[in-house]
RNA sequence: GCCCUUGUAGCUCAACUGGCAGAGCAGCGGACUCUUAAUCCGAAGGUUCCAGGUUCGAUUCCUGGCGGGGGCACCA
């Protein structure tokens, strides 16, 4: 018999032996339960040796068992902790006890315990009464290394979960963070919304979307890329000021920074502009880092974060200065005779060279939250003119931690110039580009009917999540990552 | 899509130049009433990712496939 039937018969066994006894291994509910950082809480400075009268029931999976014969201790495991519990064949009786130790590890148990502190200092529950809430049939990662093959940890997340702390208290973060974006914005007056993810026509972002049908209309479906249009329609319509958080798709590669499938946040302010929506999104990010807990981490994005111009952030680290290369051949002949083997500048556009500069030069070396402002028109089809700079527009991404991490700009009302813009981008289309909008005639009418000066900003949740919780790929900030199948 | 790299026990990892595939944890049997990577004794546990090839002999070398990771490209 192979060790891993061996393993898993082991446990069946022990299932079997359970019913015999006539103990249901997967009873219904167990109700009561306090969080294990709640009995901390309530028994913080007892000093060592100390003994309480103090009971609680605690719920959790078995993961460490140090036995000692008629005595042993335990540890259980829920979201928020770890807690010792001790198991006395003297207090619980000899067949309880017996029966306790016999749990296997990875069960899930339920226990009534009485409050004490150890002679070493570690508090615990002195075990009264416990129940078994569910027989695990399958052995755990091992318990000090944890699980560390990475595709494991992907594939099977409920291992990752529960084997390693790191990533539970990842994902906690992440719905605190989540929790304080959406806090921050109902506070302010924001509604949030809901829009289509499956949509006739895909459109509010430069992506290549997923193509799916709808059988009962016989018709092509996109999955969306952005909300920005739906989001637009909504302040036409006079609702102010919206938002939607959800997920986006684009059919594109994976990488350290890029799911297919990521968690966005767009909010539109009417009356407002970029600079507005920079003051808004550094609140607004400060009081998410805030409830991360690291309070050290946190003074990171305490506003004002920095702010330059996009030209003169190229300009600073490379030299070439794109207001004087305003053309394709003169700017590709400034990053030749910079001589970076980084850039490949032939086949490149004007604007698409002026992207390799900033993520080549630039956006490696924005650690610190920093607001890039006013990027070229022809990079931004749906930000408005410049109030003074010719051939730009309205528009900022925010940095942090090496990585783009929001988007905004004075969104572009002027249906006509919209139009014009829309067909500047059937033209990129039609020479090729598959990432160039596609025309929305509805979306430009509802311009026509007059939408209010606006700003409009887009979160990219997975990253920001990254840049408060310091993780490097993506993939740790994702409870089920995309992976080949 | 391309390049580099990787796949060994349930988990974490060894195995020299091609020569009987090993350890810790977990599991199993036993001892133990303050341990916390508990300790001690004992016995187990393998399709070395898959399919071919070279060789007296392949975990090791070669070819192909599948999966993972990193990089490039594309993108946020």
């Amino acid at each position: 018999m192979s060790d891993a039937t061996d393993l898993l018969a082991a446990r069946r066994a022990k299932l079997d032996r359970l019913r015999a006894d006539g103990v249901e291994p997967f009873p219904h509910a167990f109700r009561g339960v306090e969080p294990v950082a709640a009995v901390r809480a309530a028994h913080e400075g007892l000093e060592a040796g100390a003994e309480t009268e103090a009971t609680h029931r605690v719920a959790g999976r078995l993961a460490a068992r140090r036995g000692q014969g008629k005595m042993a201790f335990l540890d259980l495991v829920d979201r928020s902790g770890r807690l010792q519990v001790q198991s006395r064949a003297d207090a619980l009786g000899a067949d309880l006890h017996t029966r306790l130790l016999e749990l296997d590890l990875g069960d899930l148990i339920g226990v009534d315990g009485t409050a004490f502190v150890t002679r070493r200092g570690e508090l615990s529950l002195r075990v009264d009464a416990f129940t078994v809430l569910a027989k695990s049939l399958r052995p755990l990662p091992d318990k000090h290394h944890g699980l560390t093959d990475v595709e494991t940890r992907y594939r099977r997340r409920e291992l990752d979960l529960l084997a390693n702390e790191e990533t539970r208290a990842r994902f906690v973060a992440r719905a605190k963070i989540v929790a304080a974006v959406r806090r921050a914005l109902d506070d302010d007056g924001f509604l949030e919304v809901e829009t289509p993810v499956l949509q006739p026509l895909y459109g509010g972002a430069l992506a290549r979307p997923f193509t799916t049908r709808f059988n009962a209309l016989d018709q092509t479906m996109y999955l969306r890329i952005a909300t920005e249009l739906y989001l637009k329609r909504c302040i036409v319509g006079g609702l102010e000021r919206v938002y939607e958080l959800g997920k986006d798709f684009r059919n594109e590669g994976l990488s350290p920074k890029h799911n297919p499938e990521f968690t966005m946040c767009e909010f539109y302010e009417a009356h407002a502009d970029y600079r507005d929506a920079a003051a808004r999104t550094e609140r607004l990010v400060y009081a998410a880092a805030l409830v991360v807990g690291d309070a050290a981490g946190a003074q990171h994005f305490q506003p004002p974060w920095k702010r330059e111009t996009l030209a003169g952030a190229i300009a600073l680290r490379t030299g070439i200065d794109i207001r004087e290369h305003c053309e394709r051949e003169s700017l590709s002949a400034a990053i030749e005779r910079h001589g970076t083997a980084k850039i490949r500048a032939e086949g490149r556009s004007w604007p698409q060279l002026v992207d390799d500069l900033l993520s080549t030069f630039v956006e490696p070396t924005l650690h610190e939250p920093t607001f890039l402002l006013d990027y070229p028109v022809e990079l931004s089809p749906f930000a408005k003119r410049h109030r003074t700079a010719e051939g730009l527009t309205e528009r900022w991404e925010a940095f942090a931690g090496g990585m783009e991490i929001a988007n905004a700009f004075s969104e572009l009302n002027d249906p006509d110039e919209q139009r014009e813009r829309f067909e500047a981008q059937a033209r990129q289309a039609s020479a090729g580009d598959e990432e160039a909008q596609p025309y929305d005639e509805v979306f430009v009418q509802a311009l026509e009917h007059g939408m209010p000066p606006t700003a409009g900003v887009g979160i990219g949740i997975d990253r920001l999540v990254m840049a408060l919780t310091g993780t490097r790929t993506i993939r740790d900030v994702i409870l089920f990552p995309a992976l080949r199948d």
